[in-house]
DNA sequence: ATCTATGCCTGGTGGC
DNA sequence: TGCCACCAGGCATAGA
C-alpha cells in the first residue's frame, strides 16, 4: 500500500510530467472512485491547466488554480502517463486526456482509492484533510505531542501509529519498522508507552521515513511501479515480511493487531 | 466518547 | 483441473 514515502515519490514524478498540461477530456471507465459530484468533476476540470502537485501524508493533491483534486491511493491506486492511443488496460478507471497526446491514467485493481474535487481555498477545511495529524519527519513533531495523544489510550501502539489523525502518513509497513527500530512491541497499550519511548518513536519514524523517501519508497507485493518509478526501501526493511530477526537471529512473529498483519521480534521488542 | 462490525473490492491462495 | 471459501487492508460509517 502506498504510504507517505511512496506518495511523495508519485508526487515528484507527476510534478515533472503533468504540471503545465491542460486537461482536454476525462473518461470514466469506472466512476466509483469519484466521491464528489461526478458530472461536476468533469465539467469543472475539462479545459483547466494543472499548476502543481503536492501531498500531505498519504493524500495527493493535483492542483488546477482554483480547484484541487484530492486523491487517495488507498491500497493499490497508481498513476500512469501513456500515449493517448494506447489500449486501455483492465482497471484503468479514470482517464485524464491531456493536451500533448498523452493520458494521465488512474489504475486501481481493488477500486479502494478515492478522488474528491474541492475548491483550493476550501481544501484545508475539508474533513478528510483537516483532521490529519503531523507528518512523521516533520520538525514540528515532538515526543510530548505523541505522548499526549496516546497516554490515555487503551488501544495498541500499532493502532495508534496507524491513526492518521495522530501521525499522518504511516501505514502498515512503516509502523512495523518504526516499532522494531524503537524496540517496542506492537501490542503494548498506548497508556504504557513512556515519554522516552515516544522520543524513540519520533526519532526512528523520522529517520525511516526520510530514508524511505530518499529510496523512492518500498516496492513489495502488488505495490509495484507507478509512473515507471520503482522504490528500493524494501532492501532496508528489518522486520516487515521477514522471517528471522536481523539483530538476534530468532524467528520474527507474525500476528494480527487491530486487524492488520503485524511482524515483530518478541526477543528484541519490549 | 469509544468500541465493534461492516462495506468497499479483486486477485491470489489453499483445500478438496 | 476446476471450484470455492477465504484473506489481504486503509478508511468511512453505522450501530451498540
Amino acid at each position: 500500500m502506498p504510504e507517505i514515502a511512496e506518495v511523495r515519490t508519485v508526487k515528484r514524478a507527476l510534478k515533472s510530467k503533468i504540471v503545465g498540461r491542460k486537461i482536454i477530456d476525462i473518461i470514466y471507465r469506472y466512476d466509483g472512485i469519484i466521491k464528489s459530484d461526478k458530472e461536476e468533476f468533469k465539467n469543472i476540470l475539462i479545459n483547466k491547466t494543472i499548476t502543481d502537485v503536492d501531498n500531505f501524508g498519504k493524500w495527493l493533491f493535483i492542483k488546477l488554480d482554483d480547484y484541487t483534486i484530492l486523491s487517495h491511493l488507498r491500497m493499490e491506486g497508481k498513476y500512469y502517463i501513456k500515449p493517448t492511443e494506447e489500449v486501455y488496460e483492465k482497471h484503468e478507471h479514470i482517464i485524464f486526456k491531456l493536451d500533448n497526446n498523452t493520458d494521465l491514467r488512474y489504475k486501481d485493481t481493488r477500486k479502494f482509492g478515492v478522488m474528491i474535487l474541492v475548491k483550493t481555498k476550501d481544501m484545508n477545511n475539508i474533513k478528510e484533510i483537516s483532521k490529519l495529524g503531523i507528518e512523521p519527519d516533520s520538525d514540528t513533531l515532538s515526543k510530548e505531542y505523541i505522548y499526549d495523544k496516546i497516554k490515555n489510550s487503551n488501544k495498541t501502539i500499532k493502532e495508534l501509529l496507524l491513526d492518521q489523525t495522530i501521525i499522518n502518513g504511516l501505514g502498515n509497513i512503516y509502523v512495523d519498522e518504526v516499532l522494531f527500530a524503537s524496540r517496542i512491541k506492537p501490542t503494548r497499550k498506548g497508556n504504557t508507552i513512556t515519554l522516552e519511548e515516544c522520543e524513540r518513536i519520533k526519532q526512528e519514524g523520522s529517520r525511516i521515513i526520510k530514508k524511505a523517501t530518499d529510496c523512492g519508497g518500498t516496492t513489495i507485493r502488488s505495490y509495484t511501479s507507478s509512473l515507471g518509478v520503482t522504490g528500493n526501501y524494501q532492501d532496508y526493511l528489518l522486520v516487515h515480511t521477514k522471517s528471522k530477526c536481523s539483530l538476534c537471529g530468532k524467528s520474527i512473529n507474525k500476528i494480527r493487531v487491530g486487524g492488520r498483519g503485524t511482524y515483530y521480534c518478541d526477543n528484541c521488542q519490549k
